[in-house]
DNA sequence: TTTTTTTATGCAATCGTTGTCGGTAACGTT
DNA sequence: AACGTTACCGACAACGATTGCATAAAAAAA
């Protein structure tokens, strides 16, 4: 390891305006390159003051001679402030870029135009998507989205809510965790007057309003789809029991097989009570699917990580999709169609959803005296037939 | 269409305790496939109470005729309150659910314990893992995250860092957009004491923590592989030029070609400028390379958008994977051995990256004033090789 | 000129919390 | 008896912004 003074010329997009001291960890064979080892030894005095300070009314009071109130006034355009004072708060905030301290406002007001949102997974296209969806509709009514995921759990769930609601967010959007059979937590807060819609996992017992996707004809339709393919040993891999996706989609596909006059098979039907979060348990549900002394030819599954797991498992296994068992997912995965085979799959309408439910709570935050009617939205979902799900020939 | 009311019976997991004036826009065989048709019409009284009412410390006070000071240096554990006292207040706090206003307490302490994460997108792998990294961290050192998405766009990048900033996030952790290469609102936070952590797509001209992959070394590595297979005409699709990640990858990849003779085609060389989030511009770039008059029998690409388009646009073309064309991706796409063929990538240890972040970060939110010596870390990337970089026999 | 009205501005309280300062007992020391 | 210590506790200001109320000055009406 050497150890030298390099001063960089200036060259490419790069422009070096300081003196490095730079300490080299390979060889390299140009001063351009040296981006590419670690630097390590830049030593920099850092601003000291941690005071981030910012213009406030009391400034542009004392620098105007005027009282904060009349600032304030002036500012929200009052009318009993003198036009010419006002001209002069207005430039001198505009020239010294005046912004009000939300936390300020927040405290006095209680309440901070943000909107909470509660879901289990950031890195899942649904959902991702859903937060989209969110975001373009808060974002022009004027509402900035607070997001926290719970990884599945109850207890992050529990403390997420707590924590926005001490943050006085105006309303909440949930989408629950895996484990969350209790909503009391929920319930609390409603009572206390916090708007909250639920989205995708809706509890039954709870008034207030739903989005959610029409589980119950998507996971119909894929069945019946499999069974007019010609595959009647039909498995379903599935979320947590007590989730309302999960109780919707089991009634589709059971719906689906009774109508088509195929007996349920109760062994065919594994819940994940983790979600997939837990490899494990997604593993000993697929192998025990796999292993099974009837083994099913297709399986419907539920959720992103459900149906990769299971394509993984099965392919590790040594079987074919579709020849050996066939797969349809219920799952926004972008690449479906890139998988191998190319994956079937029923879609929600993610983005309308998220847009949706931010319209319904937005409504609750701003209207909220009168006597509202809540709904439950369903929205029509989409299956997208390929390779994953066809009976070969 | 009918309309009727029905009382739900208890079953299965549900509980209902309200009666329902329900109106069905399906027919229904059972009570219980209610549940799977549109419930429009439940009138529903709100709680009217707007008032989330929580215990202050003034409230204690009253309650138990102390001053608020005392309740406060007794909720803190202060010595000069007598233990009997203290053992009150402690026991009514707890009873009553206290917990201290957040807001008063940033308002007044011009902090928030809260991090912001300013990233391009988190319908990402990349990014969605590197976020579960901060939160991990942030998490067990008492802080919370704040996430907020720019979709690639200086303007949002701006307003987002704004309003983080007014908020009075403790620290940012950011990832530039594609289209930033002014740096000014982030020099001028800094300049007043906000700290900054750059991971991911650094700045260069910024004197700063910086985190990232060894981009240059992930480059070489993937087109080194390439040339090894036998493939000579190596393409390069790639994000905005001006950005650290692409230019490092560049120079990785050129490198390569260079330690093995083989010429540096620029017309090889295709910039998303909007990285992926158009798809008529990676459709362009994708198209040309494949219409190129000496069409290039590999490409070497940045991002899992980037990656997932090219291939369903290879694909579309009627070309093959690998045979006409391989494809090695720089992309943390959890599906990428599901794909078809399954995917050659360098991945980016993501989770370590944001864990590593957001220590830098909180270690210059809390030792602010001493000399810091300021690190660029390079994590090391993993090439895995799969079936789509194979040079057929 | 005097009274009333209008116009424009300031004061002070408020939101929840904490830091500074000061005060009051009770007790011990000369 | 006078003073100092110690232990405990409360009043007040401050953080940034808004707002009801008061009020001064100016304008209008008498």
């Amino acid at each position: 390891m050497q150890s030298l003074s390099v001063t960089l010329p200036k060259r490419g997009v790069f422009t070096f305006r300081y003196f490095f001291l730079v300490t080299l960890q390979k060889s390299v064979s140009s001063p351009l390159q040296i981006i590419s080892v670690i630097i390590e030894g830049i030593n920099c005095t850092k601003p000291t003051s941690r005071t981030v300070e910012v213009i406030t009314i009391k400034d542009i009071a004392k620098a105007l001679n005027l009282s904060t109130s009349t600032v304030s006034r002036a500012l929200r355009g009052s009318y009993e402030i003198n036009p010419e004072t006002k001209r002069l708060v207005m430039e001198y905030a505009e020239r010294m870029n005046y912004r009000p301290n939300p936390i300020a406002l927040s405290l006095k007001e209680n309440r901070s135009r943000s909107i909470g949102i509660i879901i289990p997974e950031i890195a899942n296209n649904f959902f991702s998507q859903a937060i989209n969806g969110m975001e373009s509709i808060a974002y022009n009514r004027g509402y900035h989205v607070v997001i926290s995921q719970n990884h599945e759990s109850y207890e992050r769930e529990l403390v997420n809510t707590q924590y926005l609601a001490q943050r006085r967010v105006d309303g909440l959007i949930v989408s629950l965790s895996g484990e969350s059979n209790d909503l009391e937590h929920f319930k609390e807060l409603q009572s206390k007057g916090l708007p909250i819609v639920f989205f995708d996992r809706v509890p039954q017992d709870y008034i207030t309003h739903k989005v959610s996707a029409d589980n119950f004809v998507g996971a119909y339709e894929a069945t019946a789809h499999l069974i007019q393919q010609g595959f009647r040993k039909i498995a379903h891999l599935t979320s947590p029991s007590w989730l309302s996706i999960t109780y919707e989609r089991l009634e589709g596909y059971k719906k689906a097989l009774q109508n088509h006059g195929i007996p349920i098979e109760e062994s065919y039907i594994k819940y994940c009570s983790h979600g997939g979060m837990i490899p494990e348990e997604v593993e000993k549900a697929v192998l025990e699917l796999i292993h099974h002394p009837e083994r099913p030819d297709a399986i419907f599954s539920a959720g992103d990580r459900l149906t990769t797991s299971s394509m993984s498992l099965i392919k590790r296994e040594g079987l074919r999709i579709p020849e050996d068992i066939a797969i349809v997912g219920f799952t926004n995965l972008i690449s479906a169609h890139l998988l191998s085979p190319a994956l079937s799959a029923v879609t929600q309408p993610a983005y309308e959803m998220g847009q949706l439910a931010t319209e319904f709570l937005i409504d609750l935050i701003e209207r909220p005296k009168s006597t509202i009617r809540f709904e439950t939205k369903r929205l029509e979902t989409k299956l997208v037939i390929r390779e994953s799900s066809l009976k070969p020939a």
